[in-house]
DNA sequence: TGTACATCAGTGAACGCGCGTTCACTGATGTAC
DNA sequence: TGTACATCAGTGAACGCGCGTTCACTGATGTAC
């Protein structure tokens, strides 16, 4: 966990001047940190803008010189969350031209970015469903998600015949696939990943053995 | 809302004696009641006692004559709402036997049961990763509900050769279809319903699609 | 380079509020005889 | 049927606590000249 404190001896430590500029930045930062640290087992509704301060090493007060609101703070935990999330799109995309290659590598892919960001999909998938301003940003995130999905699955040629509903239809289809896949993935228990990951792929060539035989109405 | 004023009210007018007993089990309804429509709008973890009790025409302090704590109404909630979830699956399995004509009823019920207890639905979609006690609860009877899946799918004749293992993985991948297309209800604006449960279709159908080219390994 | 002033991240006291929980109580319902 | 006692759902005062937010402040960093 870090916390001002930790930040204040690295000050000391290494001795390179700090503009005000970025001092403010590193407190904000340890104030996401924090945040993200307290949702480890928490719904954010929960936390209190009280503990987040501490947690970051600055008094209550402080917090207002970097959000107005706890809510605020949410929506700023979104945009890092679903950068990752992007990260993870971006990385996907690299095109084999089987299924097979295709579901594994995404699979893989999805696996590996879920390990090295458990905090950030965590607070994801929590806050999906848990009503409010947070789950109606993270929506949005998704579907935006969902239709760069649509997008690359057009390029496939067993698609290229497909509706843009149909194409969206699948690609949400997958897309709460990988889903479900992030969600057991957290709640793992260790040695298991093989397991999820092995099961992600079998839901994964179900859904496409359909699509060959796929007409629309 | 029903709250306790409600309640006596309607006992002062419909004469009939009442036990101890009795009035004691109608308060306790009218605690869950109170949170079932206070969790419209947030999550299980924000509800305090006070409000609780207060919307249910009682004082803080007699909560405790029904709960032990807030923790303990929410697993009897969640036990009100897991009841609603069985008569779900019960009422759907009137096994017709075609693809199309056990998707579209099983779609049907999901899509009456949704709009005839949508705050049962809202709370287990809500909470079911909101993490706690609660989130594990709902996970339990969300896996039983896929285990009998399971076995109903085993009946089907395209499934007799399948592994127990495989059609656990086709279960899942259905409730997970399910369960997308509950919050999707849910989150409906009118008359969005129709274009909804036709997008559940779709994909049940796709998925069935792949079924017979299944191969395990 | 040195001085005088402006900026502003972080401080600390103070506020009123709703919270969960304790406790001794009340009075209607239920039971034993 | 009538009386005396037990039960127990709901009451109301009181507590200490953490909460979000206000305010005037401090003192290091930044800037203008």
């Amino acid at each position: 966990m870090s916390n001002a404190v930790d930040i204040r001896t690295l000050e000391v430590v290494s001795e390179e001047p700090v503009s005000r500029q970025e001092r403010k930045q590193r407190t904000r930062q340890a104030l996401l940190d924090t945040a993200l640290d307290l949702l480890a087992d928490r719904p954010f509704a929960t936390l209190s803008l009280r503990e987040v301060a501490k947690g970051a090493g600055i008094v209550p007060t402080a917090f207002y010189r970097h959000f107005a609101s706890m809510e605020e703070l949410g929506v700023a935990l979104v945009e890092e969350a679903t950068r990752t999330l992007r990260g993870m799109m971006r990385s996907a995309r690299t095109d084999p031209d089987t299924y097979q290659g295709m579901i594994s590598a995404s699979v893989a892919t999805v696996h590996q970015f879920v390990r090295a960001n458990e905090d950030h999909f965590r607070f994801l998938t929590r806050e999906r469903y848990g009503g409010g301003p947070l789950a109606r940003a993270i929506g949005v995130e998704l579907r935006m998600f969902s239709g760069d999905l649509a997008i690359d699955l057009a390029r496939f040629a067993p698609l290229r015949a497909w509706s843009t509903e149909d194409l969206h239809m699948l690609a949400d289809l997958i897309v709460s696939v990988m889903l479900t896949t992030i969600v057991e993935l957290l709640e793992a228990r260790p040695g298991e990943d093989g397991k999820i990951t092995g099961t992600a792929e079998k839901r994964l060539r179900l859904i496409l053995l359909g699509v060959p035989h796929w007409k629309s109405s």
